[in-house]
DNA sequence: GATGAATGAGTATTCATTCAT
DNA sequence: TATGAATGAATACTCATTCAT
């Protein structure tokens, strides 16, 4: 190992311990009530030290969505990796994965709704809002390839995949939580409707008994 | 009319006025970014009237979400009281009922989430915040009485109606959307789960063809 | 009595009820914390009306202060006018007009000393002015005509009946609160440390046994 | 001199360096007119910087009164630990402490009045509160102590040295400034009464001829 | 005269960010 | 690299004063 790769590794350790501590109090506090300072005590760091790994507040909070998607997309590869699953198992296995990131981290994922905020947006780095909007079709994607297999079964209905896989999510972090903000909601209005429709139909046909 | 209750109207215009305003403010920039004087100019008035009809930020806001509920109630009172409509149909005018609140104010509904912050209810008045619970369990129970005639009438899958109608708004506002806050999620943890799980549950049967 | 005269007097009437309403709330709350608006409120009139008769908040507060100073005239009067006193009995009549101001409103004495501010100097028309200045001399020489007479009287020990007076007031509101103020300590400070040393100088001689 | 201990001394100038220009300040303008960004000008500081050092506006207030009694306190000190004073030399040493701490700053000593207010109370830290009283106590002691050995060489006339030593310090600072405020004036009439009516006793007894 | 709704200047306090050490 | 003291822009809220009715 290179002195360089060394270096980049006791960097890359560092700004998970700030990650972590983040965490701790965004999930305590909300994103505004939560100061840079507050995170710099709970990492046992200065406040200036944070902004030798993260540029400012928003990139540290966009940081933290990420590692969670992250971990949600090794969960869900590892559910379709799976062949001993069938259809019916993987959504089971979906589920739980949804589960056990609401568990990780149950306030981080309603404020990663705070992302949305243009004004949000222009204070990150293009970078690491390419990888985010990576990561988030990334999910839905693979949710959707196990309704894709489901569908191909014979087993569900056949919907669109990529529809189920929105529903899905829409369920866990809420469909308007997770598609709003007045940049989305004016340019995906439509996409939008469309989306909470189904989830409506699909919504109805499960309380419907079968005549 | 009497000038006693000519100037109550007037007083009340000036309210509207400035939810109005408020409203378009708080939709664009979300609740901490909009200041009062944002909103003063949006209302065409100084900021020291804006105090004159409401205590303070909070109150400005949580009057907001109260008119948007008082929409919502109007509007499943009229779903409800209706004989020409069977189970079915009632189901389709709450979700028709819900796509036009949810025209009327994207952002707020999510906004309104806001408000459990325990921060925030601290600065509203008693009667404002009694009166917005009671709204709350007002729409939910609407909801649950649709579900309740259609579980009677034999169409609906015997679930309690309550979590149905809990469902049915989380579908709509995102269930940890309103269920969440760090207190509820202290305190209503396995309730929480638990409507997760029936969603997860009804989302799937909503998918799985009959074998 | 004329109609000009009835209109004059209906006038005096509503000023002396703002004046009396000011005594109480300015008497609970002090200078800074009282508002205009608890000052109409107690007098049952709108804020707009106290600019009917009074300039300004200061000037309100000033001929309050006024008043005050008139109830004290006309006691010191009394007290001189009165054949039947010896100059020791004086003594005890002034003391007890004194407790009978203080009585009469404990706060406002202290808070006179507000008046001296020059910012607030600058709020005062110069007719009020000069009246407040005119009764406080008034009130100094009235005391002073006592001394003077216990002096002739051989009963005082011949100090300057001026000085005596300034340490009585000294006495009853405060050497240094009655004769502060930046500009005054500048334009006086010789006189005031006199003042200051006469009154050490009797005190301990009040102590001191003789010999 | 470690790390740790320069550091502590550099802070503490810090704090002198804003209290010796809020001093100037409040002389000049008084409480009420002075602002947190005045002061920071006289000191060279930003605004945020007075912050780090004192928690509001109140607190630096009261750490400035807090200095001037700390000074008055070693003068008397001085003075009561002199065994070549007598009890009339120890009174005359006494008011020269007096005068020079009215040298220092004969404003503040006036404002010093504005601590009483309980709502000026709520904001300082507990600490601080009762460090105030402590020395206020102490000083009086102080005085007291002085009149007290007087009293026992007999030359003093004997009268209670608490007494005599809130005298002293009612005709420096004022009788009605030192034990004013709305609440000790409801809770100590009595008290107040009577320490006013020994006071005029003395005085009388200092202008009266023997005979 | 009387009203009281509206004004808008004024201010304590917070906190993301910087930079000398 | 790491520090943490210093910065100063930003903002909710108050209240003396005005003026249309």
């Amino acid at each position: 190992m290179g002195i360089q790769e060394r270096k980049e590794r006791e960097r890359e350790r560092r700004r998970q311990q700030i990650i972590v501590a983040a965490k701790r109090v965004f999930s305590e506090k909300g994103f505004t009530r939560t100061t840079m300072e507050d995170i710099a005590k709970e990492a046992e760091l200065s406040p200036g030290t944070l902004y030798l790994y993260f540029k400012n507040k928003d990139e540290l909070y966009a940081s933290l969505s990420l590692r969670i998607l992250q971990y949600l997309i090794i969960r869900l590869e590892h559910v379709n990796g799976n062949p001993d699953l069938d259809a019916n198992r993987k959504i089971d296995a979906l589920v739980d994965a949804m589960f056990d990131v609401y568990e990780f981290d149950p306030l981080v994922i309603i404020n990663m709704f705070h992302l949305q905020s243009s004004e949000t947006l222009k204070n990150l780095s293009p970078q690491l809002l390419a990888e985010i909007e990576d990561l988030s079709r990334k999910s839905i994607n693979l949710i959707a390839k196990t309704f894709k297999i489901g569908i191909e079964e014979g087993v569900f209905l056949d919907r669109h995949p990529v529809a189920l896989a929105d529903i899905f999510w829409a369920l866990f972090s809420g469909v308007i939580l997770w598609e709003s903000s007045k940049k989305i909601i004016d340019e995906k209005k439509d996409y939008l409707k469309q989306t909470l429709k189904i989830s409506f139909d699909i919504f109805k046909r499960g309380i419907q008994r079968e005549q």
